[in-house]
DNA sequence: AATGAATGAGATTTCATTCAT
DNA sequence: AATGAATGAAATCTCATTCAT
């Protein structure tokens, strides 16, 4: 039922935008009442959080299986990566757009989504190392990762708001992929 | 008067936030009533595309300014506007947030919208034709130059998110811009 | 079980105090569910009243025992009135509070509530004319009742709801007895 | 307008009770839309606050002038406080009822609200002080008002509470002004 | 032109009560 | 008898917008 309800929420989310995201909207769209989506989720802060919590937890599996490949290069990861992240971004993420983007100052105080972060920041940081010439220095491998995160997922984004048709997204994943690629020195 | 307006709109929005950026208090904030604000802009969403249109075209009169620069390298030139983007951002962008993002997404279709992105892609375009190689295709440079301006956008508004000190967002505007110009094949 | 609703329900009032003394809760503190609820009371009113109707049925009952008593001078019973209700209020009734007082208006109108309310004050009135000088009009002695009761109910409520420590609020209590011991010339 | 506002919350409360004294009821009855209510009164809290603040003054503006009259005699004074509080209970405090009671907890903290129950204490101190025999102690005369002031204002709203008509209502003022007279060893 | 009180739809949230299981 | 999810009316409060002055 909150899985019911987080849907719905998504699909409120991308038809009738962020500031139309109203818990009576969230309850039509569900098919229940106003009192039940409150039965499941103690206030709209909390349906929002839950909504973040499961992309952001999707992304992170996601992500994992794609660096614990074995046989795949890391330029082909950051690929990989780059699509999922622009077409995810372009279906859920994007939706909740500035609502989520709004609380995300909240959410940044939460320890959950700190050590959320902080995981993703060191897998990809490893990731970066492994990948790295010999020798690079520390610093640079985790700002490295750092960067590498942000663009796939500020640009993810920002195309994702286009609403551009597969073929484009995908060559935007790629560009946005090599670019990246060929800043951290990957063959 | 609609130039008082704005800055105080600027102003309620980088003090009061996005969720109480309401008519009676930009009035307030701008000396008038909210009756007078109504007789300057018909409705809460002019006002925000007004705003949104004024902080385009600054930043577009910097870019121009920028790229028009005779002696600079395109390197340079880069650089200098992801300088401009993620110290503007941070400034100015930044606290419309969401609200102003929001809402691009009605932007998107007001003509005036179109027209300032064309031209500002089109000025970008000339700026990376020149600055490429000889003989690189022109739909690739095109693309570039969205790229380029994506790129410094959306990393920018990420980066302005985080409230980050000002030496650690150089940092982020000058690897970026080098990203980019390495990846225009600029020298 | 309804006396196991009503326990709980004092609780509820006790520890979360009149505005959230709400169905669930009251269910949840009883260990049963909400629909078990209503399967012994109507509705909450009638839970109320149950509540309102126990709680002076018990006064009555103790009231009943100090009039009774054989041995001590009615001075002596009319302090030990005021001590029980004095803390009584403090107790029981203070919780109830609002909620409870607000419905005494309904009450008024019960059978059931001016039964018990004639009885008790047949009962005082029977006390007061035992103990007052012969050949005190039988007007005043039953008006002499009401005051009796009157001030000790509604000045222990007072005092009650000031949370005083035991110590005063039994200062307060014999100071009341005394002074309407006083005012019906009893010795 | 705000006058006008708590004349119609007294009318509410009054004729509704104080379960039913919600914002769009008081709106009603003041002839307004709820959004009025909101621009004179920030939250429902503050209209029961300028209520209680209301009354309270109003009646230390009576008290002050009785007690400040010169040639009444002490018990006389008594009598026309008492007159004045189970008239005055019947007509305002009362309706306010457990609403405003329920809510004396929170004023009880409020600055003003202590600084005018101190203001009352220490009138009314004096008053008793000046009125019984030379030479009773200290702590007895501040007790003394601390009665005084209880008994008129909870007997008054129990007795207020009951509706009674104006005959009767005289009488229990007047029988207990007496009897707290008597108590304070006045002639 | 300017004012700002008035409006009222609509948002969030609570809770007494019902009813299918 | 017991359950507890579902209901939806109703409460508090906000705010874009209007309009008489």
């Amino acid at each position: 039922m909150r899985e019911d309800i987080m849907t719905a929420s998504i699909r409120v989310l991308r038809q009738d935008g962020a500031l139309r995201f109203t818990t009576p909207r969230v309850a039509a769209a569900a098919g229940i009442s106003v009192g039940s989506l409150y039965q499941y989720f103690p206030n709209k802060q909390a349906l929002l959080f839950a909504l973040h919590a499961r992309t952001v937890a999707a992304a992170w599996e996601e992500v994992k299986r794609i660096l614990d490949a074995p046989t795949t290069t890391p330029r082909q990861k950051i690929r990989r990566m780059a699509t999922l992240f622009f077409h995810a971004e372009s279906e859920e993420v994007a939706e909740l757009g500035s609502t989520l983007q709004e609380l995300e100052a909240f959410f940044a105080d939460s320890p959950d989504h700190r050590a959320m972060n902080e995981r993703v920041l060191r897998r990809v940081t490893r990731f970066v190392r492994d990948a790295m010439p010999e020798g690079t220095a520390r610093a640079r491998t985790r700002f490295g990762a750092k960067v590498l995160i942000t663009v796939l997922d500020s640009v993810g984004r920002s195309v994702a708001a286009q609403r551009l048709n597969r073929r484009v997204v995908e060559r935007w994943a790629i560009t946005s992929a090599d670019m990246v690629a060929d800043f951290l020195d990957l063959e």
